[in-house]
DNA sequence: ACGATAAGTGAAATGCGCATTCCAGTAGGA
DNA sequence: TCCTACTGGAATGCGCATTTCACTTATCGT
């Protein structure tokens, strides 16, 4: 409601100013680590991030108040379209083909930020979690439609299944060679394996152990 | 293959005494660092694992010239029975079977050693390296001979279902309620989805993108 | 048994990579 | 022009692996 007008001279919460160019510095800083966050082997610390703006180590803590923050809305800012592009293959397809393509184009992303995941461990980042949360929501109202639909198999706990598709993309996007072929062939056997099954009258996996 | 007859008194590669508290020392470390791999939230310091052996950390770095060597053996010392698990279940069981129960303990091993998948990131472990080598090998040991059977699917490369394997059954295992639910969904899904497709007349997942 | 002596030990020191903070100086904004 | 928010190089602090070094102790020749 107030934040998003808090370009060039404004006003605060209360009644500090803010200057111009830290505006804009700060926008240099989140660019700069967005930006990192692509790069295959990119380094990601606080200097690098400031090099890659043309800024000192000091602007960019001072303009997120901490790393955490800075990836935070760097993170956030990557997540966002992807989510809307969740919800608007929910609302545009089956769910069914929804689930299928918002798989394949999760990959993609994943793939294309392979650094992403590993710096988000130790760290306090709530518009990420938020966002997240989101996410799976998204991929559980398309398990949800397809289920009803008859598309995919109620044989199995819905909960268990987003979990199993969200952790088996972000597997699959970490692989070393994060191929094309590598995530298709995923998308190919997880989604036979979610069809409803015939009987199967010889194996089933529940005497083990 | 040397190391075993490294006890009590004895000589190393060259003329060097080697005293037997040294010897005993070194052990100690080791089965340190293996109780921390397996500990959930551990913290896997040179000096956590040197409280846990009840020695000084200086002792323990120099017991194996590095932490990188020590967490090698500990690791490869974990993978091994492992690895022999695989090949004798190659050899008792159908590849199918022998595929379907590996996966099942493998999902359980890695669970059960949740930290150690964290540690072994940027480091140089040769002998854990070599070790995963075999596991792979074993693993496309059984694609193989479930291909030959007729078991699981042929459309697809043994190389990336290999991956897809590997890959997934990681991510199974470091989701955070790791329960035997989630892994037994993953088998079933896993397993249904490998298996030989009928025909399929209505969606192929071929006009995309 | 009994030293002699060199391997071994561990508390403390060192070094390193990083995030964060200081502060003297710079430059927006009225 | 003046005021002060902002900047960034340098200093600080922290977590950790590794090294140092004065002290212990296992081992062996006697």
């Amino acid at each position: 409601m107030e934040g998003a007008f808090q370009l060039s001279t404004s006003t605060g919460p209360s009644g500090i100013r803010r200057r111009a160019d830290a505006v804009r510095n700060r926008e240099l800083a989140l660019q700069a680590a967005t930006a990192l966050l692509a790069e295959p082997g990119a380094v990601l610390t606080v200097e690098a991030i400031a090099a890659k703006a043309g800024l000192g180590a000091a602007t960019v803590v001072r303009a997120f108040g901490g790393k955490d923050a800075l990836l935070d809305a760097a993170v956030a800012g990557l997540l966002e379209p992807v989510i809307q592009r969740a919800r608007d293959l929910l609302a545009e397809q089956t769910p069914e083909q929804a689930l299928r393509t918002f798989l394949s184009e999760l990959i993609a992303f994943q793939a294309a930020h392979h650094a992403l995941n590993d710096q988000l461990d130790g760290r306090n980042l709530p518009a990420t979690t938020a966002l997240r949360a989101d996410l799976v929501q998204a991929v559980e109202q398309m398990i949800a439609g397809a289920r009803r639909d008859g598309a995919i198999r109620t044989d199995l706990d819905p909960a268990l299944t987003t979990t199993l598709i969200g952790q088996t993309a972000y597997a699959i996007a970490r692989s070393q060679p994060a191929s094309q072929e590598l995530a298709d062939a995923f998308i190919t056997v997880l989604m036979d394996g979610l069809r409803p099954q015939p009987p199967s009258p010889p194996s089933r996996p529940s005497d083990d152990r």
